[in-house]
DNA sequence: CCGGAGCGGCGAAGCGCTTCGACGACTGCG
DNA sequence: CGCAGTCGTCGAAGCGCTTCGCCGCTCCGG
């Protein structure tokens, strides 16, 4: 416990790469080779490396080797915490990034946001992370200057209004809006309306958001069909109250596209009591997990966000520019629409 | 760009501890001294090193700092990644867990247990951390005894069947059940149902789950209260059926007990159409984030599992292990019942 | 007037790892 | 048979920081 004399002041239980060595027989640069494979390294002295290391419990320390590597082996993650986030989507992005990232043999730190840009200079100039991810990013971020500037590579889930320098993933919510628009349009369906997501999310510039709602005017114009477009605040009672005025204000909406997790089961709740059926007298298409739309009775025609395949995609972009390969400043993932219970052709109701 | 002869081969961009050192016109360990605060420095020194540091824009780096001083001033994150997951309370967690952290100036590496017991050695191992937080342990959790051996300490979010040697936080569940019954007893009611997480949950070993079936039982049993208890599956269809199945065989149950975040929503939709309203025909009590609670209509009487709360505790119980200092085994947060509009008293309803 | 105790600062020895240049021992070819 | 070219291994020089021991002051009491 106290260390003898001969052991100077090494704690006991830290087995380092010295120790492997001496147990090995080797030089200590060739465990290093053994573990990097960056030097041919014989078979029977490989083998012999790899039986000391299991034996010892041999674990490189991170410090030592981002020290002298210049790599830390580990990304950030950075989070937002704002309110109207949406939560189970978030989760399942950082899972994904964690077991992505593992893949590439990374580790990930997980930042948020409150600290202000200066915590990411701070993560970035102590050399902890080769990399960062940003999440939930704004047309007009203020973090985007700062990232640009960063000898650090970035990458961002979401758009920003200008893209140029950085790289970015993201469904692609222009299509999105497209394809729910187009389904509904297909089905014959002229009076649709867009329950967004708060007010404030708008005016916050939050790009999917402004895209959804973009590319549901732009189907709605090209297929005929008129789009009533609303902001949707969160709580039941809200919902209710604002779902009630807009059928009074619309009365003819045969169709609703929800772009707002917390207001898929409210306004699916409501709408019978308000006297529309879903699907015969309202179709509803959601924009949002497919867990949510499955759950829900009935089942939600829906455009998931695929959020894993997002930070999948996300993490690979990062390895690439760690190796300084050139990759695409914007990535949109294609939007995949499933048909499920909730929308069907529209059942003439109201006399022209 | 090339580094001339004399600069050897250092990147450009990273600055130093001997670059402000030279600007500084001090010696190297007297800004160290001057960053850590450990010895004494006259002011004035103290300020020239700071001024220096902040015109250099100076970042201490992390993996030399963590090599030196044998601390990283990081801890992990155990995140479970399991299905059935309590998402938003995880992820308030996740943020008052890197909220907290930083203020101790610490940073937070995020882990998910699919790697599995090698994952949590690899991570303590490697030094990356110093110590760690694990999530979501169960009564018999095979990382408990893991756990015990590491030399890092270790914080449990849930309380594993023998806690002996560990250090463990949660919400104290038993006195949660108990207090909703008490409540719904004081109400009146005398024949209640606790509608609980999934049975997997339940044979999973999970120990809120029978925690606070014990604690609803006990507290029953003290207040002439019977009690039916059945797990209860997610997704809608599901529910629906088993709360009809219930009400059929218990058709004088007068209050609800709910467990099951996913539930509550289905729940509250379901009773009405059974011909229960609530609070008039049936009480709802629920053990979930106030959140739910609140937009639920009619807003739910609960006790919130305090996510944040518990987060915050276990930082600062993991920090005060780091510096060696004694902490209970056991920390069990007291349940805190808000009393909403889904309880009253039962009305007669079926005579005896 | 001198010895001892602080104070404030310096220099250097690592922390555990990667990486570069060097160097024997083979190989194959002229 | 000799020389160049691998191949496999070694030794040592850092990476940027903390920390320990030391030293020259100044200040104080005896």
């Amino acid at each position: 416990m106290t260390g003898g004399p001969g052991r100077s002041r090494k704690s006991p239980d830290q087995v380092t790469i010295v120790d492997v060595a001496r147990h090995a027989g080797v030089a200590v640069s060739t465990v290093s080779y053994v573990l990097s494979g960056k030097r041919a390294i014989s078979e029977v002295t490989r083998t012999r490396v790899l039986a000391s290391i299991r034996e010892l419990g041999y674990h490189p320390n991170a410090g030592a080797r981002a020290l002298a590597s210049r790599r830390a082996n580990t990304i950030a993650l950075v989070l937002p915490l704002r309110a109207g986030m949406q939560v189970p989507v978030v989760m399942q992005f950082a899972i994904a990034v964690v077991t992505t990232a593992r893949r590439f043999d990374h580790d990930v730190l997980l930042v948020t946001s409150d600290e202000g840009p200066s915590g990411l200079r701070r993560i970035a100039g102590s050399a902890m992370v080769d990399g960062m991810l940003v999440m939930d990013v704004e047309l007009d971020d203020s973090r985007v200057p700062l990232l640009r500037d960063l000898t650090r590579p970035s990458v961002l889930i979401g758009v920003p209004a200008d893209p140029t320098g950085l790289t970015c993933v993201d469904l692609d919510f222009h299509r999105a809006g497209q394809v729910c628009v187009e389904h509904l349009a297909r089905l014959g369906h002229h009076r649709v309306a867009l329950l967004g997501a708060p007010a404030a999310v708008y005016d916050r510039g939050t790009g999917f958001a402004h895209r959804t709602r973009a590319g549901v005017a732009a189907a709605a114009d090209r297929h005929g069909v008129t789009v009533v477009t609303q902001p949707f605040e969160e709580g039941p009672a809200a919902i209710r109250q604002e779902l009630a005025d807009l059928l009074d204000r619309h009365p003819d909406l045969s169709a609703l596209v929800v772009q707002n997790e917390a207001a898929v089961g409210p306004v699916l709740a409501c709408l019978p009591t308000l006297g529309r059926r879903v699907p015969q007298d309202m179709s509803v298409v959601a924009i949002c997990p497919d867990q949510f739309a499955e759950q829900a009775a009935p089942r939600i025609t829906s455009v998931p966000v695929p959020a894993e395949e997002i930070g999948r995609q996300a993490v690979a972009l990062l390895m690439r520019k760690l190796h300084d390969e050139a990759v695409p400043e914007v990535t949109l993932l294609p939007p995949r629409l499933t048909i499920r219970d909730s929308t069907a052709a529209p059942t003439a109701r109201t006399p022209r």
